[in-house]
DNA sequence: CATGAATGAGACTTCATTCAT
DNA sequence: GATGAATGAAGTCTCATTCAT
């Protein structure tokens, strides 16, 4: 039978992020994968060695499309933006978090994995500060550096996250406003400062 | 008043939990379980009717023992003290993170343990408002309430875990000396606000 | 359904000699040797761990029985015995040597297996020289040990049997006939020199 | 004649002979002898009908090349020439044997294969009856046919090297300066016997 | 000629679950 | 109460084979 040149690698990740996302590791089966993609099992092992290695390839896609590699590009707003697309994120059924929480919980169990998701965080962070620095000439809280600022605003994201996926209710748009609105006070004390 | 079996419920959630967090989910199976407990699978289906309420079982057992309820006496240094409880919780290797994590990605499956999580995590922001009002009379930022307050500092500490858990060498010490220097300049804030 | 106590470890074993013996190799399945065991393949995992531990499972049980092992009584036509026995053993269809080279050509990937295989040979081997030296109390020929007249015994039998396994019509009868009268002339050069 | 192609039908054989001898019949895939000749797969089937075609090639090879086929010409030290060349091949890792091994537990399922393996071990017996003949005018012991000695001869030497392949330390030297002796021996009796 | 992509059957293995004892 | 033996469905993975290009 063998029809050739039915998918591409590409797409049959794209596939398994689908399939990832919708049923949960528990449920993350190769044949799902093909059911998704229309092709056999034996064609996903055409392509990638293990379940694994297909399961990296998907991080590794991941971090090719993070925000922090698609950010590089200076622009005002970025700080504002990045806010945005974070609260895009942060709700009950978010792909991305479900995706990211469920790789995370696998990567327990691969090193490999586990460092690549680390370097993610990373890369965010250090968009972040990088970012940060544009704004703020210096930290405005004595004693927090810039680096730290990062780290923080990441974590606040990633918290919140973990909160809306968990509560159906929770208050996204209050909350985000209410970060803004830290984002603006924490900017103008510098402000105050330099007067 | 329970009739004490050759293995109680309870020994056998808490090496459930074990087996759990340390093998991850993949590997969370029933015999690994019975393993770690001295027993043979029966007897785990002797004391619960399926995986998924053993599953259930550990995450009421998590919420019981939760931060939230068990700090509910009123103490001068309850901020402090849960803020170096997370700060202890806050590494590569956490077992409670990895449990968390791990319950989470399960709860995208069963509703009802996303519910029992939801509220955990709701629990441990009421109890951190609560505490935070014994300091704070009132915000120390306007338009951020102190209820977001304690959104936001829950959202830190999952966060900030959630990086130890994908950085080996991600600097707890020194993130969690700055929060605390965070903390004290905010009480500050409002402390010169109220001369 | 799960019905107890339906097949030992040793029945399984036996089974499974079978279908080995059978099926060659190639066809060794785990589904066939729950086809003959009458049981399911869940169950042949219940008792051994990968099949790599039944094929070693049943190179033990064929050295347990093993003539060298069988006899170690003393017995004057123990010579004639054993080689009759090799004689039974010498068939296009011997199901014994048939077992036995599937199994040696699986210790080609599996050292433990071999070393055991091996260990089967070596005491056939001594068995035989043993057995040899009630009858010869010497060699029958200058330089020729007693050992190594065990080790060309068996050799002898092994690469007969080789040939009758690949030749439908290798004459069995004439060859062991005329093995047992090189054995006899053997003896007669002791006794002759004797004189 | 043949046209050559990118890669011949032969080396493809010589890859296929290597791949079976290194990697024992379990793991004797197309895609391995595939990697050996650098090729892939659907090259094998330009080549070869089916996997079994190849096998079957490759004993056809072996046949060709078998000692039996080479040595006809004749030459007076024929004789240890062969034990010479047997004596190379019996060893733990001796390519020819693990291979021969191999083909014949494949032949149990493969008639054709059995018979073609079968002739070739014809032909030793064949070849070393027609050179005894000129050392030996007749048998050196009364009852045993020069033919039979010629089946005892291969038979010793299969033997003898399905020893060494299953004892790391299986005494080649030794065993086999005995078996001259023995054959030298055998020799004189026939000398004494006509003075 | 040769290949690369795909297939599908079937292998080994795991595991939640059942049930007679 | 507890267990050990069994089940069967489902999962990962392998491999001979096919075929359009």
């Amino acid at each position: 039978m063998a029809k050739p040149n039915v998918i591409s690698k590409d797409a049959l990740i794209k596939c398994a992020k689908e399939s990832l996302a919708n049923n949960g590791i528990n449920k993350f089966t190769l044949k799902s994968v093909a059911e998704v993609a229309g092709v056999t099992q034996g064609t996903i092992y055409y392509h990638f060695r293990t379940k694994e290695q297909l399961l990296l390839a998907i991080v590794q896609d991941i971090s090719k499309n993070s925000w922090a590699d698609i950010s590089q590009k200076s622009n005002q707003y970025i700080i504002s933006e990045a806010i945005a697309s974070a609260k895009n994120r942060c709700s009950y059924d978010s792909y991305f978090h479900k995706l990211f929480s469920t790789l995370l919980v696998s990567s327990f169990n691969n090193e490999e994995m586990r460092m690549q998701l680390g370097e993610i965080v990373l890369n965010e962070n250090n968009a972040l500060t990088q970012n940060l620095s544009k704004f703020w000439p210096k930290s405005p809280i004595d004693g927090v550096s810039l680096e730290t600022w990062g780290v923080l605003l990441t974590a606040i994201v990633d918290g919140l996250a973990l909160q809306a996926l968990l509560q159906k209710d929770f208050p996204v748009e209050k909350t985000y406003k209410e970060v803004e609105q830290l984002f603006n006070s924490l900017s103008n004390l510098l402000y105050e400062e330099n007067q």
